[in-house]
RNA sequence: GGGCCGCUAGCUCAUCAGGUAGAGCAUCUCCCUUUUAAGGAGAGGGUGGCUGGUUCGAGUCCAGCGCGGCCUACCA
């Protein structure tokens, strides 16, 4: 819901005109900025504060000793006033100290001002003397204020929590009625900033690739398109960075790595979101089983940081990354839940022993296909703890490399925690000829009707046969390892901007 | 995509059985010089998501649509 009656865009309407159709709560609120402003100006270009929040609690001892006056800004979040007094919590980056205005300290004018001009929801500073309440709050003794900014609409109420609709359609009023809410998003930067800073000590290089894309490519999923104007062509907004890391690596940039949005239409839930943030790295001489180790060493040192020495509690369950990660093949796994050796099975016998297990058929689903259904459907809800799986079929995994001593399958692994995948996996395959005869299988698939298969890329072959060094190579779902060290289930709640259907109807006039 | 639930004041929510709407916070007026979900007295504020239907009468019953939440299936 909106305040004004008409449009739902402030910009799309002049404030000033039209007051008649003004929402009461802005009209009186305009009227407080009119007369305000004759009075101060209305908005300062900046306010030389001494202190923060955090600042003011760590030295208060000392500030009160020297009877210091510290100037402290922030927004006004409530007003509880006595006739003659007022105490004004007040709200900055950290936290919130509250300041008190005395009529007899501040004199008729000023006091008329912070008590019937100043609103919930305006910035102010105010400058005074530390101390303690008789309830000992922490308290500043305002002996002047300067007014910073106004607040035309209301800050939501206090008491009760938004919804979650609420707060992702407007993390402005989230975050400036939350502190718990920007703690979560500090938390996410934080882990960002360490992931960093563990793949710079292990000598990686960060680099940037194309987002618009003249092919989509790196994994299975549907692009976005788009259109560039001048050259009239069509673009791809990118589904994973992978292919042009690996030309990176072509060029002898040993180790890189790219943390970057990707782009996927498809559906949207508490763990999709059409845009997200992948983290990939690629590395020269290294194959999965080093990426297994990279990976380890990565979750482990965040899991110390930001849970509780390596224990993260998620919803009902307590994740250990202390231990050793479990390591499972896909095959074995399978072969545990359905009592066989599912590798020797007919394509029928297959179809229907998962029939049975209840996954369902579609048209064009090839025997890896239904394997990954019945993976996904017995294995993965009861991979709780961080566990690698490890050797897929090979028709799911068309960049991976042929495994070693299996035919059929592939080097690669994928990490699952709590019952979803965290981390994708491969020994990147490097031999140009074969990278063509997946791609070409892959194209059968389009053919078939399989709309996320991956269109032949003749540049990035033609890329591969320029000699590219055996490599290992790994993805990171961002968003969700993010989700599991602060112990939420939504992405919403750690995306500031979640993708959101529009409130209004489509085609309603702008 | 499927199932269930929801949409009422700026925000969070009530409204039993169909008789055209209430509370708290916020806003406005008044009282109160250490309050903290401040308190007290009063006032204003509503296209009950949208569109249709049933009915003398619909926030309430029915249908369609929109948006959201939870569960479920799939891509990270």
């Amino acid at each position: 819901m909106i305040l004004t009656t008409a449009p739902e865009n402030p910009g799309d309407r002049n404030l000033d005109d039209a007051a008649d159709s003004l929402h009461p709560l802005i009209a009186a609120r305009l009227e407080k900025m009119e007369q305000l402003g004759a009075e101060v100006p209305l908005y300062p270009y900046g306010y030389a504060r001494t202190h923060t929040s955090t600042q003011v609690r760590a030295a208060e001892a000392d500030l009160v000793a020297r009877e210091a006056v510290v100037k402290y800004s922030g927004r006004i979040l409530a007003k509880r006033g006595t006739g003659k007094t007022l105490f004004v919590p007040i709200c900055d980056q950290d936290g919130i100290i509250q300041a008190y205005f005395r009529k007899d300290d501040l004199g008729e004018d000023r006091f008329r001002r912070i008590q019937k001009l100043i609103d919930i929801g305006d910035w102010i500073g105010v400058e005074g003397t530390l101390f303690r309440t008789r309830t000992d709050e922490l308290t500043i003794a305002v002996g002047d204020f300067t007014f910073l900014a106004k607040a035309i609409r209301p800050l939501p109420e206090k008491y009760h929590d938004m919804s979650l609709e609420n707060k992702s359609r407007r993390r402005h009023l989230d975050l400036a009625m939350n502190l718990e809410s920007r703690a979560r998003f500090r938390t996410r930067s934080a882990i960002i900033s360490d992931i960093r800073a563990f793949l710079d000590e292990e000598e990686f290089l960060e680099v940037e690739t194309p987002v618009l894309q003249p092919l989509y490519g790196g994994a299975t999923a549907r692009p976005f398109m788009t259109h560039h104007n001048a050259l009239d062509m069509t673009l791809y907004m990118r589904i994973a960075d992978e292919l042009y890391l690996k030309r990176l690596i072509v060029g002898g940039l040993e180790r890189v790595y790219e943390i970057a949005k990707d782009f996927r239409n498809e559906g949207m839930d508490r763990t999709h979101n059409p845009e997200f943030t992948m983290l990939e790295c690629y590395a020269a001489y290294w194959d999965y089983h080093d990426m297994m180790d990279l990976t380890e060493r990565l979750l482990r040192r965040l899991a110390r940081r930001f849970g509780q020495e390596g224990k993260v509690n998620f919803g009902e369950v307590e994740l250990d990354f202390n231990q050793p990660f479990g390591r499972v093949r896909f095959m074995d796994a399978l072969a545990e839940k359905t009592g066989r050796d599912l590798m020797d099975l007919s394509s029928d016998d297959l179809a229907s022993l998962a029939k049975k297990h209840g996954v369902e058929l579609k048209k064009g689903m090839g025997r890896d296909k239904i394997l990954d259904e019945l993976f996904s459907l017995l294995v993965e809800p009861e991979l709780t703890q961080p566990t690698f799986v490890m050797d897929h079929p090979k028709e799911l995994s068309p960049l991976a490399k042929d495994h070693r001593e299996t035919a059929g399958l592939v080097e690669r692994f994928e990490l699952f925690v709590a019952g979803f995948e965290l981390v994708n996996s491969f020994s990147e395959l490097n031999d140009p000829r074969e990278q063509r005869r997946r791609f070409e299988a892959q194209k059968a698939l389009i053919g078939a009707g399989d709309d996320e298969a991956q269109p032949i890329d003749e540049d990035f072959l033609q890329t591969m046969e320029s000699g590219m060094p055996p490599t290992g190579g790994l993805g990171l779902g961002i968003d969700r390892l993010v989700m599991l060290l602060v112990d939420t289930n939504n992405i919403r709640d750690v995306l500031l901007f979640p993708h959101m259907r529009p409130e209004d109807a489509p085609g309603s006039p702008g």
